[in-house]
DNA sequence: TATCCATGTGTACGCTAGTACACATGGGAT
DNA sequence: ATCCCATGTGTACTAGCGTACACATGGATA
């Protein structure tokens, strides 16, 4: 069991990691910029995580429980009556509601994961997790290409500022469907 | 018509990024960088790309018409008695064979645009590009989910170091033309 | 109680970055 | 022939970075 004076510091330099990353993007996340918003001092942070790409780990992988949790909560996603393609649709129009910005922390963490082999297994981990809770109600391989379909939209929308359709989303999902 | 000594000096800059952002990604792009791969004194690439964001948007738009020739060149994609879902699933299967550098370089600059508003026209123009290609065999929906699975298969392919499956990439595919 | 060490803090160093600017050069327009 | 200015070059400034390290502190353990 780990000592700690303050027991959350670890925490709230992880939350304050996210709210770097929402305001200034990836490129704006060192340990200084994450001490100040946490108000740390930098040794602290340091301490914590060693590296950029530990605090980053961290943060993916947090990110990735909170939407985990949106996927969970959207109960009808496991009840064998209802229409996959349209609860799917919905949860991204739920995804896209109002402010954008966690979405935009989690896509900027996971897709981080291309250049940080670091991040690659939490990435994964999200994927698989995502995938296996589809799978319950379809088969691993399609399950597997409709996070790919989710991701590609979810991308078209957030890289060239397209709006999100929930009715093509549906759409097409339901042809992934079969 | 612009008077230069070197009138290929801009274009050896955009080469030169290209390779730094492959050898060390975007993050170790920088004016210097790519001033010393490029073998030009540090106020050439400052002249030429005032800010990093017009660099990246050269870049971004060389490395798009790279892959635009890929799928043009493949001509069966225009061939109406061709299995499209198979032509992609190959089109995949080259972008993946052998040396994936270019291909990481084209995401990660294509991906950049989530951070960098200035790159998503010309993340827009690729994605659209694409799939005005691929309607003409299809229609304007159907390409824009082909594009945007596709997009997906390759992410998950790079970024949680899965294997490329062409047989499931053409099953997924074939589904969604329907 | 005495000791240890995980945790917390402050500071300094060397490096690289974007930026700015003065100056050099030579092709094109007049 | 002359001048202009797009282009090319070298250098210096300031800011922010990761890193390292010495030292402080106080719960946990024996």
């Amino acid at each position: 069991m780990a000592r700690r004076y303050d027991p959350e510091r670890r925490q709230r330099i992880i939350d304050a990691a996210i709210r770097v990353v929402g305001e200034k993007g990836i490129a704006g996340l060192s340990h200084r910029s994450v001490a100040a918003e946490a108000d740390v001092p930098l040794g602290s942070t340091t301490y914590h995580f060693k590296t950029l790409d530990d605090l980053m780990v961290a943060a993916l992988r947090q990110a990735n429980e909170g939407y985990a949790r949106t996927v969970l909560a959207r109960g009808a996603l496991q009840d064998p009556e209802s229409d996959l393609a349209a609860e799917l649709a919905a949860l991204g129009s739920e995804w896209f509601a109002g402010d954008r910005t966690g979405l935009e922390v989690e896509y900027e963490l996971y897709l981080a994961a291309l250049r940080r082999p670091a991040l690659r297994p939490v990435a994964a981990e999200w994927a698989e997790g995502f995938a296996d809770c589809l799978a319950l109600r379809t088969d691993p391989v399609t399950a597997r290409a409709l996070v790919a379909l989710i991701d590609g939209i979810c991308l078209q929308v957030l890289l060239t500022g397209a709006p999100y359709d929930e009715g093509y989303a549906r759409e097409v999902l339901a042809r992934v469907i079969g």
